[in-house]
RNA sequence: GGAGAGAUGCCGGAGUGGUUGAACGGGACGGUCUCGAAAACCGUUGUGCUCUUAUGGGUACCGAGGGUUCGAAUCCCUCUCUCUCCGCCA
């Protein structure tokens, strides 16, 4: 991903004006783009999306809107030609119709080849045009993240703190050696206590998510491409960042964030459904590509791991509740895991092509002595829904896109890290959170095993 | 994996290649009737693109994509999905 540096500087005040969800007409489509060019491409600057041209799509809209009225007046002409012979009638008034249609429908024929290479053009250009972004959200890059809140202080220890890959390795909870046999760099076995930590983490999570009204789901861990790239992953390619099956077309899935905005893909809701909370526990997969030498230690970056995700459908009107709505959620579960723990604002430059705008947590990671991330939560607003054609319909009847948001409730390993590093004692032992206790068989710490 | 059947509007369900955006039934909505309700009766009941906007017009859409034809929901091919039977499998 493309991350460039930018200078803080005013917010510029159309930004501040723009509310795209508020104008029933628009969208973050070609007509939107039209009717608001200098703010879209402004928008793009921000976020330093260097392959994205709204100029050129706004050019081969043009291009595609002239030849689709030329298109359609040879298929009104065609339409009319037909209708006349119904009848009975002389013959060579007969043959003379069909020799018109014949022409007809060669020229339409290269009317619709000309049409088809247009729209093409159009929605590859198109691809590229991030979402907007909400006015608040900083202007800059990766270190531009803005700091909304701090909960928990960093514990002082007695005594120096291990990794998580040491406690790993001392209790017997990762094997990361068996793994790279059997998988390769990057897999990983969760032994002993681990392994039922991340059972417990993924019941706490489920249920804390239930509790605030998400529909507990256990998703597919493959999907189709057209379903990924709709989400606004890219799904083929050297930088794709999933894996692809061969010979069946299917990929497995980077997080359960595809297989629940699937779900509902080309319907309707009624606005009453709305908002609709999903949460679903899926496996991820990624192959990281290009992420070789940054923090691949350890469970930080793995290729596959477990994560309970939350995902919601609104109407334009709820999606910013509901997003605070998430964090909170996310909040509410690192507390519980008794870890330090900060929100973040993601800064422009940052953020992917679905978001509007993005809140992570990062939780405090003793090792390393800094802040890691470890949940994430979008408001993507209609960039998915507009691709996966998921609408419901307003007060007026008339069908509207929703907006859809994500967040990870848990994504396991690093959990795993930030529990294992900040509940280590001085003796070698590791202190299970409260919150885990029951679904651990009350068990209340985790220590080498006798003989081992 | 093998054999067969199917996919039409909110739902059910018709549909000889030529006024079929789509019969008929149900539902929903509006109205008449009623003190009120039910029943009955009358009416309304899609989406995208596009032009023009007061209204309105054009075009496309009958699982998806191709093809045949002057003309396709209707004929042909490919794909996807659903159902039944057989096989296999946790």
């Amino acid at each position: 991903m493309l991350l460039v540096r930018f200078g803080f500087g005013c917010y510029p005040c159309a930004i501040h004006i723009l509310k795209p969800f508020d104008r029933g007409d628009s969208m973050l489509d070609v007509k939107f783009i039209r009717e608001n060019l200098e703010l879209v491409r402004e928008n793009i600057r921000n976020r330093g999306v260097g392959n994205a041209d709204p100029d050129q799509v706004v050019a081969l809209n043009t291009q595609r809107v002239e030849l689709i009225q030329q298109t359609e007046a040879i298929r009104k002409e065609r339409n009319e030609n037909a209708q006349k012979m119904k009848g009975q009638m002389p013959p060579e008034e007969r043959s003379e119709l069909i020799e018109r249609g014949k022409e007809l429908k060669e020229q339409l024929a290269s009317y619709e080849e000309k049409l088809g290479q247009a729209e093409e053009e159009l929605n590859h250009a198109l691809k590229n045009i991030p979402n907007m972004t909400h006015p608040d959200v900083p202007i800059g890059g990766e270190d531009d993240a803005k700091e909304l809140e701090l909960v928990g202080t960093p514990r002082s220890f007695e005594f120096q703190p291990k990794d998580h890959l040491t406690i790993g390795k001392e209790l017997d909870l990762i094997d990361f050696e068996s793994a790279a046999d059997v998988t390769g760099s990057s897999f990983y076995y969760l032994k002993n206590e681990a392994a039922l930590l991340e059972l417990a983490l993924v019941n706490y999570a489920m249920n804390v998510i239930t509790s605030r009204g998400y529909i507990p789901h256990l998703t597919p861990d493959l999907a189709r491409p057209a379903i990924l790239e709709a989400i606004g992953f890219n799904p083929r390619g050297e930088e794709s960042q999933v894996y692809n099956v061969e010979g069946h077309d299917l990929c497995l899935i980077g997080t359960a964030e595809i297989t629940l905005g699937g779900m509902l893909s080309g319907k309707i809701l009624r606005k009453e459904d709305l908002p609709m909370r999903v949460g679903g526990f899926s496996h991820c997969f990624r192959t990281e590509a290009g992420a070789h030498g940054r923090e691949s230690r350890g469970l930080y970056r793995v290729h596959q791991f477990s994560k309970v995700e939350m995902f919601a459908f609104t109407t334009p009107e709820q999606s910013e509740e509901v997003h605070a709505e998430m964090l909170s959620i996310e909040k509410e579960i690192y507390s519980g895991l008794e870890i330090p723990f900060r929100v973040v604002d993601i800064a422009t430059g940052d953020l992917g092509a679905p978001a509007y705008r993005k809140f992570d947590i990062e939780a405090w990671m003793p090792s390393r002595e800094t802040y890691g991330e470890v949940t994430s939560t979008s408001n993507c607003t209609e960039f998915q829904s507009r691709r996966l054609n998921i609408r419901y319909r307003d007060d007026e009847n008339q069908p509207r896109f929703v907006h859809t948001l994500n967040g990870t409730a848990v994504a396991v390993p690093r959990a795993i890290i930030a529990i294992l590093e900040n509940h280590q004692n001085a003796d070698g032992s590791v202190r299970i959170p409260e919150a885990l206790r029951p679904y651990m068989g009350g068990r209340e710490i985790i220590e080498a095993r006798k003989g081992a």
